[in-house]
DNA sequence: CTTGACCTTCCAGTCACTGGAAGGTCATAT
DNA sequence: ATATGACCTTCCAGTGACTGGAAGGTCAAG
């Protein structure tokens, strides 16, 4: 299977696939005489792991420690939980950060009348708030 | 006023103080006969301005487009509102795409019962599901 | 006259890609 | 046989918003 296969079976883009081996967070692919990278079905299976840690948000080091669990049979479901609980309250924290920042938002903007005239609560906020 | 002072009144640190004249989201300070760059209140208000505008999660860019409408004595309320709403849009967003992480990271901590044994429900999933 | 706290510029690194140029390979259509 | 187009390769640069660090100039106090 060639890469663009590849990024076509597992949903990551054949350059990040590239990327990936690049700095390490795969090893590198086998090759055929061409030049080719070609990948196993094994292979796919770890870039669609890779794809859903992503997508949960997973940093790509947090990814490499992941995959590193996922291979050792000896883990304990302890230390996959504890990563999750740690990304869990990071996410939390964002969360928590957003909400903030839209409260103010959301107050500033309903106290803005929005028609023709300059003099607008928004500005004299960002302007004079400390 | 130095630019170390500068920094501690208006909250932005000094070396950010110099990318945003780098990047010409402020003007180019002026200067005294030694070379350092001085700034008066009125740069100190410019620079608390930017600040409050990116704790509120603003661009870089849009934080260029608020100092505009700050500076234009002519613009409409509408507009600042207008730009407060989009972001506030883009926040909710981010918020919702955060809350579905969440919602799938505490499902996963859920099932995993986080003991000395390796079977885990997070690992499983990340490795199994599309 | 030296110490330490300032200031200057410039270059590199962060994170996780993404775009693009320049060029090689392969299968198909003519 | 050749031309087209869709692949693939590497390498370099850019994104956003800083941040760290090196190398060196300046200034006030002791």
């Amino acid at each position: 299977m060639n890469i663009g296969a590849a990024a076509t079976e597992s949903g990551v883009p054949a350059k990040t696939i590239r990327y990936y081996e690049s700095i390490g967070l795969i090893s590198q692919a086998m090759r055929s005489e061409n030049g080719y990278r070609h990948f196993s079905s094994h292979d796919i299976e770890t870039l669609k792991f890779i794809q859903h840690s992503r997508r949960l948000g997973f940093s790509v080091k947090d990814v490499g420690d992941l995959l590193e669990l996922w291979r050792d049979k000896d883990r304990t479901s302890a230390d996959v939980k504890a990563m999750a609980l740690k990304h869990i309250s990071d996410v939390e924290k964002r969360i928590g950060e957003l909400e903030s920042i839209r409260r103010t938002l959301v107050d500033l903007t309903d106290r803005c009348h929005g028609d023709d005239r300059p003099d607008c609560p928004i500005i004299d906020d960002l302007a004079g708030s400390d």
